[in-house]
DNA sequence: TATGAATGAGATTTCATTCAT
DNA sequence: AATGAATGAAATCTCATTCAT
């Protein structure tokens, strides 16, 4: 490893730390995710965690700031190629469904920070400014997909969007290891089953 | 309030104690639910809960017993209703939609024990065998249902009631107080898709 | 079993509380010992113990009065056997030594009485007597054997009698299953020691 | 107090807390002696107790360490006496058997530990190889000293040992305060006439 | 910045004891 | 006399957080 000034190294420990805290979010759950489990996994003590975070709940921001551009980014990947022909819209989409619960944990770290969000009004604040975003960048994904496809959306594409997000989430509670692919038919079986039902533009 | 025989009395507090545990679960969730708190909430002491409960995982369990009873009852009111003509049908239909997940709690409480199941295999074990009842009874349902109204299902009867059930669950985490309604809108939309675009039997 | 009046099967419910509470304070020690523990053994409620005993030291009090008596009622059988020839005499010692630590549980009962008494003021009063008449009658019993080899006590015979009490317990502590004979070996060096280095009288 | 560095300081807690823990545990036993008492009376709080130590019984194989250090020491000083003329050897014995149970507690504290493994097994691992290692050097003690005399053991001389260390536990239990002297005088007379009695090398 | 001993509050659980039945 | 649900206190242990180094 090179060798790294203070600001990188500092950056490192905060990175490692939020990693560890993912993992441990993952496994345990917030509230079972000691913030020593989080440091031992990271490799520091405790007092680093309180150097880089105010407090326990500080470093689940940070994975609400991680989570936002994963999404998003997911969500751009796709929404470039739903500009394109009918055919590869749905190719796209279907390879979407297919991999965007394929990593349950992302899924499962959404249910956490979501209740986190329900009990906490202070996390709440800053949380649901994401879901805003996210769902507003789904509805524009769902109305140019319906677009593509010469289709209207069935109803507010916002709506449609949000009934995705809830599916995806709801699924990656119910599925245990093995039985992800399930997730990904069902998620294709009610996009194919609102397009088809969907009346032409 | 009348005078309880023993065994009247007895059961009494183990009811008050798994309502009391019902309401700060969800409240606050498994993990932040102590069980003071679930004590104090029902008006007894702590000694009081460990006389009804091995130990605090076991009122989860007694929780499950009581939704799945609960869904299952709700449940069968549809499939009684659905025998009928295409019509009352989907007018049941919809009037189940709006109701089953008009209490959020009853929702975040699933959550609370899925994620439970997820973590504790102790829990698991009982758990899971009311999903799958459960899943199997909602699959059942699907299949009358596209009877009724002259269709094919078009895919899986278990894995689309599984699709509904995660939708559900998925919407009362994304729903704080207010948005219920649209819950109920979404699922509605989803399934009158799901029916439209489906093939004739 | 023989149908039983009420004054019987009340003392028969003491009797296997006793017993019960016997074997539990052995295995566990006094104060890991808990009432439900005993009770449970004797087969009968935490109530029925409060029925029979004021409270959780009362017992301790009816084991000494038990294990004074059989103590007592070995030393005699020995004491009558000590009036004989000489060689009778050591035979008899011999053999009561190789079985007055063959029950480790016994002597480990009489530790933990010995401990509680150095704790609890209310109960050393009655456990005290106890040991007192116990060593005299064992002082007795020493004074008579070094009587019937024509030698002298090469000290006071009760302190020569609490010497071997001692011994006894502590052997009691170091032996593990198995290795009980060695505690009867040591007393026997020990003994023969004592009786051959004494002045004839 | 002169000012401690980190390292300092902790051992000193840690220090405190031994001995805190060795006197509560003399005077309640292992199981009335709480956490919280020990804490206490070093002058910690509990969680004080839990930075230093993985668990309660581990403060006990503390203790053992000591006990080990401190009964080898006073071995050892006897031993060095043991190798001159026949009347200092002596002299060195009764001045050892007077002082060495001179502190009941440190008796009672051998026979807690001695309940300890006969208990946990866990805790026997780590307490019986002390016994063992002890046995061995009192025999070492007997023998030498024997050979000082010139006579000839009547018995294994780890055995004698065993028992002397036996009837030093047991003197500790029977003994009340100011009784001590009379453990010293038994001591004396046993190990007197173990010597008269014994052959001559 | 990072350390980790120490804190104080609170978690689950056990238990001697009481008391209505 | 016997039951066992319920109590209230106390047990062991965990944990977010602080702070001297």
């Amino acid at each position: 490893m090179p060798r790294l000034n203070r600001e990188e190294s500092q950056a490192r420990t905060k990175t490692l730390l939020i990693e560890a805290a993912r993992e441990e979010i993952i496994k345990k759950g917030f509230a079972q995710a000691s913030v020593r489990d989080i440091a031992d996994a990271a490799g520091f003590s405790q007092g680093a965690f309180y150097s880089n975070f105010p407090d326990k709940e500080a470093i689940l921001l940070e994975l609400v700031q991680q989570h936002q551009s994963e999404e998003r980014a997911k969500i751009e990947s796709v929404l470039g190629q739903a500009s394109g022909e009918p055919a590869k819209v749905m190719a796209g989409l279907e390879k979407w469904a297919a991999t965007a619960n394929s990593d349950p944990g992302f899924a499962v770290l959404a249910i956490e920070l979501q209740l986190q969000a329900l009990r906490s009004p202070t996390f709440a604040q800053g949380y649901n400014e994401l879901n805003r975003k996210h769902r507003r960048a789904l509805g524009v994904l769902v109305t140019r997909l319906f677009e593509a496809l010469g289709k209207q959306p069935p109803a507010d594409p916002v709506e449609i969007a949000t009934g995705f997000i809830a599916l995806g989430r709801g699924m990656a509670l119910l599925s245990r290891a093995g039985e992800v692919s399930r997730s990904g038919r069902i998620v294709v079986t009610f996009l194919k089953a609102l397009i088809d039902a969907a009346p032409s533009a």
